[in-house]
DNA sequence: TGGACTATATCGTTCTACGATATATATCTG
DNA sequence: CAGATATATATCGTAGAACGATATAGTCCA
């Protein structure tokens, strides 16, 4: 088997650089949401935070686990999250009157203003992207049909 | 301004919503894709660049500064990156016979291997995800016309 | 051929997610 | 309603990987 032979247990070059393809379109919006948040001077998973706040839907105020839920990370690893957020006063943390062991999320007015222009920003993005984005989509499930 | 009202500088709790949970899917893929590199013994990074090689189109072999191109990554991490995988005889690492300064990169057939799992499992998966994904984006798209 | 540019490499640092673990509160069960 | 169990959040030490600064080697052109 020479080096160049598309013989890969049955898949071919145009499946790898069709998947490929769609991984670096993800990525360059990635790169773009990263470059913005940094610029408005926040971590990306701090901005990501922010979003899924405000994004929330329901009666209930979000809390750290319904934030580690939506983020896809550990519980734990929201609370500190959540603690380098509100050190920076871009979250308030309040105990829940319902269940004392539930903390209460809130954006503070700072971060419902940078939160404003970067969300500006993003649905110009992809608004951009979004056809390259379907496109490199699209070409990865017709390669494996 | 209470905290409830949706009043923040013009964008609506739907546009919020929409983005957060175009975020949400496209965590979700990640996640997926993350988990199915670890089960395989990967660092997420590390299939990233098997996939940016084996998707690799053009007449001349992939070089360390191309994969940095790809993976969206400085120069110097591509490099770091590479040499932990040649490490693991998971890439072949050869001097340009046209410019001595250019690595060019090869998988190993051990790569190629697990690269084709991989890959199945992510042509199933996207399959699956595609659905949720373009329409997530769409929403994010036709909350902002 | 010397100087500017390109490609890759090395080292120390930093950031953040995690595992292990702890504490407080809630809920369930008899 | 006491104790057991489960849930929610928090803390601490560790580790992986990307970066900035910097270095070295090779190429190209005036």
């Amino acid at each position: 088997m020479t080096a160049e032979e598309p013989a890969r247990e049955g898949l071919s070059r145009e499946q790898y650089a069709a998947i490929a393809a769609f991984r670096y379109q993800l990525r360059r919006f990635l790169a773009f949401s990263e470059a913005a948040a940094q610029q408005a001077g926040l971590p990306q998973q701090q901005h990501q935070a922010m979003l899924a706040i405000a994004g929330h839907v329901g009666p209930e105020a979000p809390t750290v686990g319904v934030l580690a839920d939506r983020l896809l990370i550990a519980p734990h690893t929201a609370a500190e999250l959540v603690s380098r957020m509100v050190e920076a006063s871009l979250l308030t943390k309040k105990r829940s009157a319902h269940d004392g062991r539930r903390m209460e999320l809130a954006l503070t007015s700072r971060a419902e203003a940078v939160l404003a222009e970067l969300t500006t920003a993003h649905l110009e993005e992809l608004r951009t992207m979004e056809p390259a984005l379907v496109r490199a989509l699209r070409k990865v499930d017709r390669s494996s049909a």
